[in-house]
DNA sequence: CATTTATTATGAGCCTTCCTCATTTCGCAC
DNA sequence: GTGCGAAATGAGGAAGGCTCATAATAAATG
């Protein structure tokens, strides 16, 4: 062993890095069981083992070092829910997956629902989006797109509307679920994807589907598509 | 005229009433223009023409004067949804009147949503729901009973993720709208009232319901939805 | 009307918390 | 060891929530 290697942290590089980690923890676990209100900057401090004013070397105050929790949290919940899901399957098994995966994390880290709330709230901005959330949703509207490319999902799917109804949707059940002190359900996303079918393609055999009328099925297709069309033209302007 | 109606204020009771209202409306609109943590007491003191002190006589604390201007928002929305709702219509068509009044009061009053967030935070309790929220949803519970008391909805469906679908959807969809800085959208709650549509039960006789598929029928009432609105786009500009 | 009693209002000041900054400590090259 | 730049510290300023001793006002009483 070379005594250089014998020092715990290498770098002073690395020792900076190993600090941020460490406020982070401490303060994810501070605003998490202390809600952002009770916990102190001091608090924090405490926590991370290190002076309150060294807080402010690396996150220029509070609300900025709130955002920077909240922000790590949606980044780590995209990671898992593109692990979860397997691109393989037909989408609605994949909006299944995606659908039980955010409900079980909203449930079993439910802090951070109301955390994120108050990360938004930045006195400039009147509304204001957070990146990294703005990331996680993408893996809901990559989902769709891939079921209009494999011909699973209508091209008169309205996106943006149907990722309000899916998102929307499980944060509510959620706080129903933990209101009731109840587990996570599966009920909840199975009815959730119920209501999606609609917009499903039949993808079996036209001769399994003789019983549907095709020629109008056909016609609501061509209809269907040059909507979005025109939809997506004027969204572009 | 009386001496005593000379009185602008006759009794002591009214006057405090009155100050009690002044304070409400100092707050609600203190707290709507610059947020809980934009907004200090000495603020709403001033705009009540008060004394800071005198705030506490009338409520233990800013998080107490919080909770009393969130509860009384959400009450005053629930006499205006009692109006907007005609219970001598067809439920969906009542589903769809209170859909259209929530999201425009969303729209239109985004910082109560905040706000009410903002109150739920009570540092005893765990989660909480404020009263006044709980007799504002069952505007929406009562319609559905009244659908299955007419046999206009399945007595299977199930109520309370049908009312978590509509407001958290609602919900998102309103903050999208903001976002966006887009006016209220008809076509948000069209699409919505889509999707409840496997549950309703149809009331046209047997004869005439032979032909129709009811995915056809959705798909068709969605072009329809669509069109409209890209017609009425089409004549404002 | 005068006096007493009860109720309501006030704001100076205390305490806590966020954040700054002058000072100190540390890591490292020479 | 010495010197230098980067990193860390914690005392103190500033601001806001809330209390409480005091004052003003209204009601009750004789």
């Amino acid at each position: 062993m070379s005594a250089s290697s014998s020092h715990q942290k290498n770098t002073q590089r690395e020792r900076l890095e190993a600090r941020e980690q460490n406020i982070l923890k401490a303060a994810t676990e501070a605003f998490s069981a202390l809600g952002v209100d009770g916990t102190t900057m001091a608090e924090i401090a405490r926590r991370a083992d290190i002076a309150e004013g060294t807080l402010y070397l690396y996150h220029k105050n509070k609300q900025d070092l709130l955002a920077v929790v909240v922000q790590n949290f949606w980044a780590e919940l995209t990671k898992g829910a593109l692990i979860a899901v397997d691109i393989s399957l037909p989408v609605m098994t994949q909006l299944e997956q995606l659908a039980t995966y955010h409900l079980a994390a909203l449930i079993q880290q439910s802090d951070m629902v109301g955390l994120t709330y108050r990360a938004r709230l930045r006195h400039g901005e009147p509304e204001y989006q957070l990146p990294k959330i703005r990331e996680y949703v993408r893996v809901f509207d990559q989902i769709m797109e891939r079921g209009i490319n494999r011909k699973e999902l209508s091209e008169a799917i309205p996106l943006w509307q149907c990722r309000d109804v899916f998102y929307g949707a499980l944060e509510y059940s959620s706080r129903t679920l933990l209101l009731r002190e109840a587990e996570f359900d599966p009920s909840v996303v199975k009815q959730l994807l119920a209501m999606f079918q609609p917009y499903t393609i039949d993808q079996t055999p036209a001769v399994m589907a003789g019983q549907k009328d095709s020629s109008m099925s056909n016609r609501l297709e061509k209809i269907e598509s040059q909507l979005a069309k025109l939809q997506s033209d004027r969204e572009s302007n």
